[in-house]
Order: C-alpha cells, then structure tokens, then sequence
DNA sequence: GTCCGTGCAAAGGATTTGCATAATC
DNA sequence: GATTATGCAAATCCTTTGCACGGAC
C-alpha cells in the first residue's frame, strides 16, 4: 500500500522512493530534514546519493505525499502529510516540534484571506519559543 | 536622529550602517532581500561589499531595528521593524508581501503557546497565496 | 592612537544539475 | 527494450569568515 501511494502520485515503484516513504512514515519526531532521511538510509545500508534525497522529498512534495517547512534557515525540514493540516510549535533550544490545531484561527486567517483579496493557497503559522524541557 | 537609531542600539555609526538604515527607512515595499539591499547602494554609487551588508543586517537584527523573515526558500528579507508586531500574506506569484494584524489571532497564539507550556519568544503566521493582480 | 568596521576574496553549507549507468514496467 | 530513476561529482546559490587596511571616537 506504500507502493500504491507511489503509483497513485504517479511515480513509479522504485527502492530509494519506497524506504524514504518508509522511513517518514516510522519518523519519531515527524520532522526530518533532508540529511536526518540520507543518514537513515545508510543506517539500514542502502547505497544511496544526497541527490536522489532531495530528488525524491521534492516529488513527494509535489505529488502532495510531504510538505516542506523552512522553520529555521539553512536548512528544510520535511514531513509526510496526511491530510488534516496542522501548525507548529518549534523550540529554539532543542529543536523539538509539537503540532496543534486551531479552529479560530483557521477560519481568521480565511477571513483575512478574503479581506484582503487573497487566493490563499496555504497557510503557516509557527510559534517560537521553549518547550517545557527547555524553560 | 537615524544616528540617535544607531547609537542607542550600541553601534557606532558609520557610512554603510546609515545608509543602510535610510534604505530600509525608504523601502517600499519594505521588504527587501539582502541583495536588494546591496544593489540599491550600488545604485547610489556606494562602494561597499555583500559582505558588509549581511555584517549590518544580522546586527541590525541582533539589535531589534530589523526582522528577518524566510517566507521562501532560499534567501531571506528584511524589513524594519517599527515595533508593531504583523503578519504577512505573500504572494507566490509576483513575491509582492502585505501586512495585517489580527487581534483574535494573536490571543489564540498566546493560549495556545500556554497550553502546550510553551515559553513563546516570537511566532510568525505566513499565508501564501495569489494576490489581487496575480489571479 | 586604539579599536572596531569594512572590502575583498575565499570558504561554507544546503540544494541542484549533468551525465553515464542501472533499474522499472 | 524503452524510458525513467539513480549515483556520483561538480556546480550553484545564499551567506559567512579571515585578514589586512581604513575610518570612527
């Protein structure tokens, strides 16, 4: 059924793009930035390029599989998106990422949308701080 | 008084830093990447490095006169910061940003931030999409 | 005069690209 | 078997750093 989500984004059924499917969908936390996902692949010895990493989290993103976040510069981090959108609470000490949700806000953020004559197309909204190990 | 800016912010005031500053000052729209900053000073005839303007930029920011934001991958934008706290709807088409204030967003964001005991030090509500000229 | 700031060029890190080989359908 | 994906290495882009010179106080 992985392979079915390939095949479904129109990609065919090839290695690399089965285990980096696997490894975001076992990924604890969630959040993975390209190198964390080659660094996994060789762990469990695949022979593998950066650029296929790249190559691969690019079509996924477009295919809709995983969304992209620029949460700090340098570097992206990915994860696999599973439909209900959610935003983000990123520490600045330990890097740790807490997902939420928030109804109110959802619906200003439409509202301001259509104040302002804005096709929105997406959204982000990321709080900065410390999480509670780190206060 | 741009001098006053400066100092009170503890830096010495120089050529590249007031010029800079007046840059950012006249932006419009206000928010500019570092190589815009770079080449309005070369328009002006300014003999300066890229270098110099990251150095001014980053204590700009250090400093609170400047926030920097990464709304798209790649390279970052400044504006100055006036203290006001705003969010921003950019567009994906033309790159053209505005800005709105929400108040309901904003207390959601502190809720939330209390919820998750979670220390906010800053949050950053993007939303993407087409603008008006754009659709 | 001392110290900090600057320009230049080179380094750095994340990401992308070109190309020959290898795998999928 | 034809086409698309991959690995490798080199290239690219934004940003930072090292160092000797120049300017601010």
């Amino acid at each position: 059924m992985r392979d079915k989500n390939l095949r479904q984004a129109g990609l065919k059924v090839t290695l690399p793009r089965t285990n980096i499917l696997k490894i975001l969908e076992k990924a604890e936390p969630r959040h993975l930035t390209a190198e964390d996902v080659y660094q996994a692949l060789l762990e469990q010895g695949e022979d593998v390029g950066v650029a296929t990493v790249y190559r691969v989290l690019t079509q996924f993103e477009t295919a809709g599989l995983v969304k992209r976040h620029y949460f700090e510069p340098g570097q992206a981090v990915f994860e696999l998106d599973q439909g209900e959108h959610h935003d983000h609470l990123v520490c600045l000490n330990c890097g740790g990422v807490e997902e939420f949700f928030d109804e109110t806000i959802e619906r200003c953020q439409t509202e301001i949308a259509k104040k302002n004559n804005f096709q929105m197309t997406d959204h982000n909204l990321t709080i900065y701080g410390l999480c509670q190990r780190c206060v």
